[in-house]
DNA sequence: CAGATGGTTTAGCCTAGCCTAAAATACTGG
DNA sequence: CCAGTATTTTAGGCTAGGCTAAACCATCTG
């Protein structure tokens, strides 16, 4: 049998793909990845973090400049993906079909990814019927590496009056998963944003026949799309720079000043 | 909070929930484990299985008299078992839920078990109504580690004439496993031995309407319980006597005859 | 433009698991 | 009961992945 392209690819140890996956997802937030971001993102030393990139860059998962931070190649990009599919069905699959409450299903989704084949992922995608989103709101990348990659507006973008939908929310806290199911701040739900106090106040919200208010932090982290007819993009960049900025955990301006390849 | 004996166990590593795993089995069938066992079973160096089994050792899953073999301590036999539920709720829960053939579970579930946290493996056994046995008729331990340890005759044991039913099958071999299937072969299904060739010659069954001819080595991996109004002892050893031995892997005597503690 | 500062890399070390080759022990047959 | 064979253990090494401490570089500041 001669070459396969997307054959029984050299598989990967856990470690490797942890290291993908966080840099993918550093990637995607903020252009590249700086060492000590992916080791914070895994709780390891950063020195450990340099040797497993030069390991990863050797293999051709990665482009890495010294001093400057890496960059997954689509070699590198295609198995991050293939961690994220499989990370996120299960999730789905752990949820809705063995009744995990949503804040439960990270941890074991972690461990699981590394360890499901591929039939068995389809197989669960299958009895699912091939969803396009985690319970989270999070995509799901096909099962050849396409994913949705729109970017959202935050719930601490919005100007009061704005009609919104929740589209997704980060699935690695807990306590936030479970407060936000308590005021039905889920996937899919329907949101007016009722009033906002000034200075990064809180913001009241009505969701259903509940008018929950929450703070800044929190609505920094829920990911939204707008229901409100098209708005002029004047507006949203007002109604962005009420709120923008203080309490994001980094503003892409300054977080990667050191990204671009070419210095100078 | 104070003591807790069923709490988090110190988290067993993948190679070492392997080793005891092997080593349980070694043990129920030969009533000891010999380190070249235990690597053939592994497939690892003997060298590598003297090593771990002294670690195994100084942490108190086992026993080991160098030169004599190693035998499970309580605490060794418990985290077999937790391994082997794991194994085989995960075994069961592919083929019903997911419609696994029962010949490509071993392996899935081989992976998988290491990485299933025992709240997913009770949820699954719970939509499973917690079943007793796995798609190949081994026994599922509990979760506090009690498992049916009954042993059975083979379908190699049977005498012309005696109705069975089929037991159970190792999970190993998935052509057998195949066909197996092919000829109704499963567990549950019911047999009549309707001729025996002798020296060890072909068998000829009926199962159902079907009349598959096996051979004795083919025979010999099958388990089976007898159906055959109880039958004098003496007619048991009989009909045993007629084909016992020569095929099976391994006969109890000189299998292990370095197995006692005390030599002499 | 010279430090000071903070993120990055190097150097050197450790552990778990694996290996091969050689030494040690137990078992067997004569 | 002694020698040969088979099994087991020891000795010495290797890789992946992690760590700390020290050196290095880029950038920000005075």
């Amino acid at each position: 049998m001669p070459a396969r392209s997307a054959a029984t690819p050299p598989p990967l140890t856990e470690p490797v793909e942890d290291y993908l996956k966080a840099i993918y997802e550093l990637e995607t937030r903020f252009g590249a990845a700086a060492t000590s971001e992916v080791a914070s993102a895994l709780d390891v030393a950063p020195a450990s973090v340099t040797g497993m990139i030069r390991r990863l860059a050797s293999q051709g998962f990665l482009d890495h400049v010294p001093y400057r931070g890496v960059q997954l190649t689509p070699l590198g990009r295609r198995a991050a993906l293939r961690t994220i599919r499989r990370h996120r069905i299960l999730e789905t699959y752990l949820t809705k079909v063995l009744g995990y409450p949503w804040d439960c299903v990270h941890d074991e989704a972690e461990r699981l990814e590394h360890a499901a084949s591929d039939d068995l992922i389809n197989r669960m995608a299958a009895a699912l019927g091939n969803p396009t989103a985690d319970p989270h709101g999070a995509p799901i990348p096909t099962a050849d590496g396409v994913v949705d990659e729109r970017t959202h507006r935050t719930l601490a973008d919005l100007a009061v009056g704005e009609h919104a939908r929740m589209v997704r929310v980060s699935d690695k806290d807990p306590s936030l998963l479970r407060y936000l199911a308590e005021i039905a701040l889920q996937p899919g739900a329907e949101i007016t944003v009722v009033a906002r106090a000034p200075f990064d106040g809180p913001i009241t919200l009505r969701i259903g026949a509940c008018e929950p208010v929450v703070g800044p932090k929190l609505a920094a982290q829920v990911l939204v799309e707008s229901m409100t007819a098209t708005m002029p993009a004047s507006d949203v960049a007002n109604a962005a720079s009420l709120s923008a900025a203080a309490d994001r955990p980094r503003d892409e301006a300054d977080a990667r000043p050191r990204t671009r390849k070419s210095a100078r």
